[in-house]
DNA sequence: TTAGTTGCAAAGGCTTTGCACGCGC
DNA sequence: GCGCGTGCAAAGCCTTTGCAACTAA
């Protein structure tokens, strides 16, 4: 994380309280945290700091490649910080969660060149959706939740 | 098309004039509205229909599955009247056109059951980014459109 | 020092909701 | 005629913007 944090100050970026605690936030695997839930989080560190703050650093750092924007559920985006390391999500239809997978091979290979239409084709993203193992479980099923996390 | 009303009407679907308008505003292929681009079409043919009912239309044909919701760009949501044939979506990253590309084989078949963290996974979408022939060419892009629709 | 950042509050885009009237069945 | 569907307008959620005060480099 203090790698991330190195890299953007090399690129000019200027380090404040504010955008260290929002990058801290947005650390680890399965990750995928709305701006809201980021501002939360951050306040519990830095109670002054507003809402705006947290977009202005969550667009900068997608602007910079650092963070991945992912809409999975239509409402509000979630922010992905594991963009450096290129993966799909497994999102469970019934609560919500979300998990990061790799499988091997290159996924751009799943599209023909014949069916581009033309298009010089430079990303894929994939979203696998069915219900998690305690989803698909009888009984109640898990509680929806706005604090998707890696279980355990 | 009129398939579509028979089925519906089949459901129990109440056939209102706003309704139909909003089915057959929907047909074809390569067909990515919004909402409100949905609204002005069928307010051409019938002025005094409410963006209120056109939102209970859309929600209710993606209920019953004849309509997907597709978030190309994190804007406004796309309704998709392509759903009974399942297809992925090239999108430009350039001037916004989406097109449906339809590969062989089964997309499920990517994810090997052994990463799949005992989710049961019954969909996937895939969506490709690139530039389109127009986009790509030297010169002046492509205007970004609000009206993406198929070329020619 | 000084240009870039912050916080606040207001505005903006998209979507949903509440309620009285209207119309398909 | 009944009950669902409609239109209107207001509210809601998520996000962006304008601007004066502040602060990292």
């Amino acid at each position: 994380m203090s790698d991330l944090l190195e890299r953007l100050r090399g690129r000019g970026w200027r380090l404040t309280s504010q955008r260290r605690v929002v990058a801290e936030v947005l650390d680890g695997d399965h990750v995928h945290l709305t701006a809201d839930e980021v501002h939360a989080r951050a306040a519990r560190r830095l109670p002054e700091i507003s809402r705006a703050t947290v977009y202005n650093a969550l667009g900068e750092l997608v602007a910079l490649g650092e963070v991945a924007e992912v809409s999975t559920d239509g409402r509000a985006k979630r922010y992905d910080p594991n963009a450096h390391h290129p993966h799909q999500h497994l999102v469970c239809s019934g609560c919500g969660l979300i998990r990061d997978v790799r499988p091997d091979g290159d996924p751009l290979a799943v599209l023909p060149a014949a069916e581009r239409f033309g298009f010089a084709v430079s990303a894929v993203e994939i979203t696998y959706r069915g219900l998690c193992p305690a989803c698909a479980r009888p009984g109640p099923p898990a509680a929806p939740s706005n604090d998707v996390r890696a279980p355990g």
